[in-house]
DNA sequence: ATTACAAACTGGTCTGACCACTTTTTAGGT
DNA sequence: ACCTAAAAAGTGGTCAGACCAGTTTGTAAT
């Protein structure tokens, strides 16, 4: 038993296409092994294989071509965001600019969100409140994604989902009672448009995690 | 042809089941058709039912229960139709929302320099500072890339640089008289650490390109 | 050397099967 | 009637194999 099937394949598939990605120096615009050799090497099915890529086609990571290969995503092909991709899939010790980075279009969509009314008065945020108020499960990147996407800014969405997507933080655990508070107050002042309270909480409540 | 088989199966299912979601009225936390299900209504096979839902599971915007079954995740479901109709539908690039997440970057990168007296001392600002003033030939990209290769987070430096290259603004030519002073501004407030003042006179700056 | 064709390779889809886990139903006993 | 425990059904997780439809590569004929 050299692999524990603790966590679901397709998600571990991901994280060893990762490292192969890592180790062979594959770059952007070059091919990856055939979904044939992949689920040889890794040791199970091509069913599972495929289930990953095609989740990171959807992130646009990877490109396939029918009767072609499957191809880390080249830059040169106008995909706008695809840089990204080759950053957070090969650079390891650059986990703390991704989080930065990831901060970064966090607190601009909080920002946004204070400076235009018509996105305060969203019912998301009450419902929000209500969620965390009441004790259910709320995840963190749920939280994260709705201002993001209020916001409106597609692109800072698209970027920052893929850099959710590579976190290995803990934005994909529900919230704890300790975070109750700071994360209210940052909805309060969001809701109000105070603008320096909503990131101040923010970042008391990064500083949390 | 009354259809198309020119996009990915898989896609068209991600595209279905926002469709499914949007007509049933599912809400988030409610559960979706079972695979088995959704298969035989959306008249295909199982394994790409599951190369779409795992897609989507990897998004976040979905949870999966094993034994239990597959659910709408919480909060984020009613922005799934906004998530997926961006993603999918491969929605054209914004032009405005390239802008607005490239000067995301560089007012970060301000900030960053504002908060770190290290930074806010570097000689280059000085040499900037003076080659403004001289009317030398700088161009307006040239300032920005100092601040953020300053700031210290590659990946945003990375970001920005091919926000730039699909920017059809003038950030490539060289400044103007009447931008001199408000530059000034923008480099001593930065320099004396003045955050807000900073991010002001970069706005400024900005409103008018 | 060039071209045309065949073979090998690769992704795309489907079927069926079995396992592990959860939910529902059912049967038994009080 | 109620409660409990076992059985059944439902569901996701994984795998193996097959066939199709494109692409790439190798080869033979010109």
């Amino acid at each position: 038993m050299e692999q524990k099937p603790a966590k679901k394949m397709f998600l571990q598939i991901v994280k060893q296409l990762r490292e192969l990605i890592i180790d062979r120096h594959i770059q952007p615009g070059d091919k990856l092994p055939s979904e044939r050799v992949l689920c040889e090497q890794l040791n199970t099915s091509r069913s599972s294989v495929r289930e990953a890529l095609r989740s990171l086609e959807l992130l646009g990571l990877i490109e396939t071509r029918h009767g072609g290969g499957t191809f880390l995503a080249d830059v040169s092909g106008n995909q706008l965001v695809e840089i990204l991709s080759s950053f957070i899939l090969q650079e390891e010790r650059s986990q703390k600019d991704v989080h930065a980075t990831r901060e970064m279009h966090e607190r601009e969509a909080i920002r946004v969100i204070c400076q235009q009314s018509q996105l305060r008065i969203l019912p998301i945020w009450d419902s929000l409140f209500t969620q965390i108020e009441l004790q259910q499960e709320v995840r963190r990147d749920a939280i994260l994604r709705e201002c993001i996407v209020a916001s409106g800014n597609r692109l800072s969405l698209k970027i920052w989902m893929q850099l959710i997507a590579y976190s290995m933080t803990s934005l994909k655990e529900n919230i704890t009672d300790s975070e109750k508070q700071v994360l209210q107050v940052l909805l309060k002042s969001m809701q109000m448009g105070y603008e320096e309270e909503a990131i101040e909480a923010f970042n008391e409540w990064m500083k949390q995690l």
